[in-house]
DNA sequence: TGTAAATAGGATAAAATTATCCGAAATAAA
DNA sequence: TTTATTTCGGATAATTTTATCCTATTTACA
């Protein structure tokens, strides 16, 4: 459904968020351990995200990644996802025709559609801030 | 959301399976222009599908793809998936965690569950011979 | 019986995704 | 000012997915 850089970067937001509300700043080497991620690739992924401008970084010691406090509530995971993957989750055809179009559907588009913009409406609803504060109360998990 | 290969799966099944109607046997040849695939490819894709008896073929001058008139209201969507791409789609975990668990459940797991269920659904409730007939009618197209 | 038309299947190649490595730049603190 | 720490960014490698090529096998038909 996602690509692994799209799970990654959104765990990693996740647990961002998590420090952010205690003012801590977290290193690439603490998040990869975290989230169970590949560091080097994972420090690619963050840096997509900074350009994006959803996450913050700070260069040198001390230094790290965190996100406004006041921001996490509004950062939705459709921003992540498409940071990340782009829109094609939710603009592509099904079956891979060239454009997903009503005048020129795909034999499986109505069906598709339906489950697609659930996708979509869930992703744009969801909030870093009720994720960060589920794994702060150990309803769910990050690794494993 | 679906691969490349399962797409191919998907379109060249309902080609099949409209030309089926017909009693007409169709080649790789005929499939692969008629679903813009790559030939060889396709090939692999479809003998898949034979190994997993949703397809038929025969080899030899006059030979080529079909599908028992009777079987094609029967085969769903799901069946195709599954022979193609496994069952990775609805059991595994949105986030990569190893195993999708409601005890150990990643931060999305609630929220992911329900599209992942409805996308099991449109499969197992969608066979081939409803996708056929939109094409045979013109309502939907298999390329482009 | 021979030949052309097909699928089957193994080997290989190309492209995309995932992952690693290393030096540069920035920053805090000694 | 030097050093340790940390992100940035380019180059490269490994893996997976997608795609191609070539030969073997099967079959209809002249
Ligand atoms: S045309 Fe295929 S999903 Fe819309
Ligand atoms: S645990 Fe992640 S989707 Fe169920």
């Amino acid at each position: 459904m996602f690509s692994k850089a799209c799970e990654y970067g959104i765990k990693a937001s996740i647990f961002i968020a998590l420090n952010s509300y205690q003012e801590k700043r977290v290193s690439l080497k603490a998040i990869a351990k975290e989230v169970a991620s590949p560091e080097a690739f994972t420090a690619k992924i963050l840096q997509d995200l900074v350009r994006h401008e959803i996450i913050n970084s700070v260069k040198g010691a001390h230094g790290g990644f965190e996100i406004d406090k006041n921001k996490i509530s509004s950062i939705k995971l459709e921003q992540i996802v498409y940071a990340i993957d782009g829109n094609k989750i939710y603009s592509g055809c099904g079956l891979g025709l060239e454009i997903c179009n009503e005048l020129h559907p795909c034999p499986v588009h109505e069906k598709f559609k339906s489950i697609r913009s659930e996708l979509k409406n869930m992703l744009e609803t969801t909030n870093l801030e009720e994720l960060a504060l589920d794994i702060k109360s150990g309803i769910s998990f990050l690794k494993i």
